[in-house]
DNA sequence: AGGCGAGTGAGGA
DNA sequence: TCCTCACTCGCCT
């Protein structure tokens, strides 16, 4: 179902206190939510506000975001277009929102949730694959042995939005994740593994 | 206790 | 069909 034949999507920038996102936006509705790159944002700001529909959830969603930012979990939230997500990975994140704020799970635990206990690592596949970090939790899944895993949006990010969630990172994961930023700093190029 | 490797499920080229 | 991946678990050192 990759068949628009639509607008192509209107891109808003949203302002935070955290930077700019770019939220995305098709005929269906919300399917594309962008950290703050610090590049310049190619949002364009002139041509949508042809769509009102859009101004509407345009304002459901900066709601939401800020919202998420202050460590709650938005009331409302405008429609989601998820359809560009293949089966699994929608039955991926529909669990993800059921996560509720200040609350963790492990990619296992996600995964068993979904009949799939093995799965781990497809649920992570699912989470990278998530359009719409920060309304949609991917941020609560940590992985099993004591580390954070990983975010699409950057490491910073996963821990800073938990630090408001009160989720504790323990003192054992947040010394891992210093020793994980700091290895991959210093190892641009990747030696050769496996 | 920590490191390493194999197994695993799903998506993309 | 093969390769990659935001994982896990168990064995080895």
């Amino acid at each position: 179902m990759k068949s628009p034949t639509f607008h192509p999507p209107i891109r808003r920038a949203l302002a935070t206190a955290e930077g700019t996102f770019i939220a995305e936006y098709t005929a269906r509705g919300l399917a594309c939510l962008d950290f703050p790159t610090g590049t310049a944002a190619p949002a364009d700001g002139a041509a949508d506000f042809a769509v009102p529909t859009v101004h509407e959830w345009h304002t459901l969603t900066t709601r939401a975001v800020h919202t998420a930012l202050a460590g709650k979990t938005p009331t409302q939230l405008p429609p989601l277009d998820l359809a560009r997500g293949t089966a699994f990975q929608q039955s991926v994140w529909r669990e993800l929102q059921t996560i509720a704020a200040g609350q963790t799970r492990s990619y296992g635990e996600v995964a068993a949730a979904l009949g799939r206990p093995k799965a781990s690592r497809a649920v992570g596949g699912a989470c990278g694959a998530n359009p719409l970090p920060l309304l949609i939790p991917c941020h609560r899944v940590l992985a099993a042995a004591g580390g954070l895993g990983g975010f699409s949006g950057g490491l910073q990010w996963k821990r800073r939005l938990l630090q408001a969630e009160g989720t504790l990172p323990p003192a054992r994961l947040e010394r891992r994740l210093q020793a994980c930023e700091r290895s991959q700093r210093s190892q641009r190029v990747p030696p050769v593994r496996r």
